[in-house]
DNA sequence: AAACTATATTCAGATTTCTGAATATATAGA
DNA sequence: TCTATATATTCAGAAATCTGAATATAGTTT
């Protein structure tokens, strides 16, 4: 029975809203946490708690570059754990357009974007 | 973020031990309640706890015969949930050898297994 | 009908997890 | 060095979950 102790903690580990849809955001790769911020339109404290329990789980690192932190998984096996939660939940929350929700993001990845003609813009950039 | 819900529900559900090891024995087709009991090692009413939830959650149903209530998954996309976590766990909890693990198990199905000689007993019966 | 068996349900206390607010830290820029 | 920004950490109360024990129920056998 402690055979199943470890996938009980990974599956507790992704089993919160917020934490799922940070990871479907680092699908892409790396990102700040004030595009987290500003694509889930929650507080900075918030998401900041999550990416907490992220790191101590394993699942994710970060790096820092000036004043943004950018995180990224380091276990890309979870990502077939998503597709196969995706496909047996009936729920295709996967791959959700990454646009920002509420606000705009300052760090310079995101406002690259933004000198970029309209119609060059993938809603998954 | 609603988008998550189901999904977070789907992964609460089976994020428990006993629930985990439930559906592994579940993999083979349905099972009584003491075949459970007797593999896993653990009281009748913990077991029937966890399989309310089970059943609550769509996961599972069931079917009487006689004293006996057989379960079985109706959902069987969430086997591929269950080996991706296995994989992504590294704790390869899957495909468990199915032996009591404590006690004998009463029902007509194990009963019938002791009557076969040993040396055509399959430890996945 | 009475006793027995397999399983379900209920409940309360313990434990874990969540949430928001407040505060701290580290870097950058003036 | 002072201020601003991005992010992390801490903490306490609320909410959800877990656990075991007690009890209920529905078939079965006698």
């Amino acid at each position: 029975m402690d055979a199943y102790k470890k996938q009980t903690d990974l599956l507790k580990t992704i089993a919160h809203p917020t934490r799922l849809a940070v990871l479907e955001i680092l699908r892409d790769g790396e990102q700040c946490v004030c595009h987290m911020e500003a694509m889930l339109g929650l507080r900075q404290a918030s998401i900041s708690q999550q990416l907490m329990i992220l790191r101590q789980s394993g699942l994710v690192e970060f790096r820092r570059d000036g004043l943004n932190m950018y995180y990224r998984v380091v276990k890309p096996e979870i990502f077939s754990v998503l597709d196969a939660v995706n496909s047996a939940s009936g729920q295709a929350a996967a791959r959700i357009a990454h646009i920002h929700a509420n606000t705009e993001c300052p760090c310079p990845k995101c406002n690259a974007v933004q000198n970029i003609p309209l119609d060059q813009i993938s809603v998954y950039g």
